[in-house]
RNA sequence: UAAGACGGCCGGACAGUCGCGCCAUAGCUUGGACUAUGGUGAGGAAAGUCCGGGCAUCAGGGGAACAAGGCACCGGAUAACGUCCGGCUGGGGCAACCCAAGGGAAAGUGCCACAGAAAAUAACUGCCUGUCUAUAAGAUGGGCAAGGUUGAAAAGGCGAGGUAAGAGCUCACCGCGGUGGUGGCAACAUCAUUGGUCAAGGUAAACCCUGUCUGAUGCAAGACCAAGUUAGGAGCAUCAAGGUGUAUCUUUUUUAAGAUGCAAACCAGAUGAUAAGAGGCGUUCUCCCCUUACUCCAGAGGUGGGUCGCAAUGAGCUUUGAUAGCAAUAUCAAGCCCAGAUGAAUGGCUGUCGGUUUGAGCUUACUCAAAUUACAGAACCCGGCUUAUAGGCUGUCUUAUUUG
RNA sequence: GCGGGUAUAGCUCAGGGGUAGAGCGCAACCUUGCCAAGGUUGAUGUCGUGGGUUCAAAUCCCAUUGCCCGCU
């Protein structure tokens, strides 16, 4: 599974709007994407508000999540799925072991969200073409 | 030894492992969100954006007036500065040393609450005295500016003489001003002499005056490439008659095609020329020089694609050396090349050694354990200022005490 | 990255050198059989923070902190 970094800001609204998961020190948020399907690919974006604190906080939020996003998303990772995760103010405190932990805990329930809502889209397209 | 003053420097180190950006080279299923190897990768403040520049655009440059704003003891340093260095003056400290937006209040205007007779023109009270009425006292004329509960501030201070009462009215000392000498580039210091019409408080971080400086906008500047969209209006002359438009006619496939005419309007094109006019760096005026006719206004669409600017030649860097200077700094020599992202790299984990604090063993040392290890992240680039900052190293000096 | 504004009572805001104010809210009393409305009275501020100028600063100057906004 390869993953790529998310860069326009549409996606990220995208996220918002469809799925969301929290769990300690980490909000997870995603979406469907299908020109990722297309590439066997998943993408990947992270956010780190003005409300964690100055500049050097939030970068060592975003890069604790990219480093844990690095171990969690190749193997867990759904195809076709734009993920977003978003910094909570202990994110940098917490023992990283446990963020990682936390991390696949919170794809692995976002995937499940996702997987029920397609089969009921599926399910209701067979309904109308019976 | 204790207390203190002023500087300078550092801002944890090493190793392992999994990763990231950029550059170079090589490779490939040959142009990509690829792979491999090597190199390289945050600060003293990268921060705040408070000043000064470079650079870019407004075509370039000069002058006058006005406006707006900054600065303000003197000299020097510098590309420049509101920065820095050295001095002066005033204030603080026993001292080392520290602090100061520190020009002008006889150019003008304003303000000075409360209190107080009065906040600047003088008046009121008061002191002395002549005349009249006359018991006390009052009325009126003259002289005077010492005293008057206040207040942040009251028309030099203090003492003596002097007088009817008083008064720089006179004198001594101090302060203040003018002139001259000496020292200093100067601010200023000092000495001499002279001034009593000594000039009538404060406030200029109130307006202001004087001197001096400043064009505006900021890399989201700006250049190029690609893609896309478009009602309208304004701005010379001429030509030609292409497109479009429109009118008429013909054909018949009558929602179409063709022909001819028109050139008022629109689009596009060519030519001409200097007369007038328009635009061109806060406003007005002006001079030189130049430029534009596809320029400006307005509207529509879009939410921002790529490359350059932009990282190795610089106001560059250095625990280097020499020379000049008290110093800031300058010159010369030697050596060096040092981040460049754009949803934004420089990280995650582990170990060892450090620093600090606390506790225990405990005679300092030393050992063990635990906790802690700051402020903070380049975004066009430099010089400063300001603010934040765990802890540590180091130099010079002052005062007090003790010992030799 | 660049630029602007604001901070005053519990809340919303005035005040631009001389004793800090208004409205709403709060408390007490009056009115009523009781409540509301109404009336009378009262309490409530380190004027965001730290320096400076001044006799005197919420006000003028400098620095700083939080919040809000614009440019694209």
């Amino acid at each position: 599974m390869k993953v790529f970094i998310l860069k326009k800001r549409k996606y990220f609204i995208e996220a918002a709007k469809e799925f969301k998961v929290v769990v300690n020190g980490i909000v997870l948020q995603a979406a469907l994407n299908l020109s990722a399907a297309q590439q066997n690919a998943c993408f990947v974006g992270y956010t780190a508000t003005k409300k964690l604190g100055k500049a050097h906080i939030r970068n060592r939020t975003k890069r604790r999540l990219r480093a844990a996003a690095a171990l969690v998303l190749p193997e867990k990772g759904l195809a076709g799925v734009n993920y977003v995760l978003i910094g909570r103010h202990n994110t940098t405190t917490l023992d990283f072991s446990y963020l990682t932990k936390k991390l696949k805990e919170a794809v692995e329930a976002i995937n499940l969200q996702i997987i029920e809502r397609e089969q009921k889209n599926d399910q209701a397209d067979n309904d109308k073409n019976d």
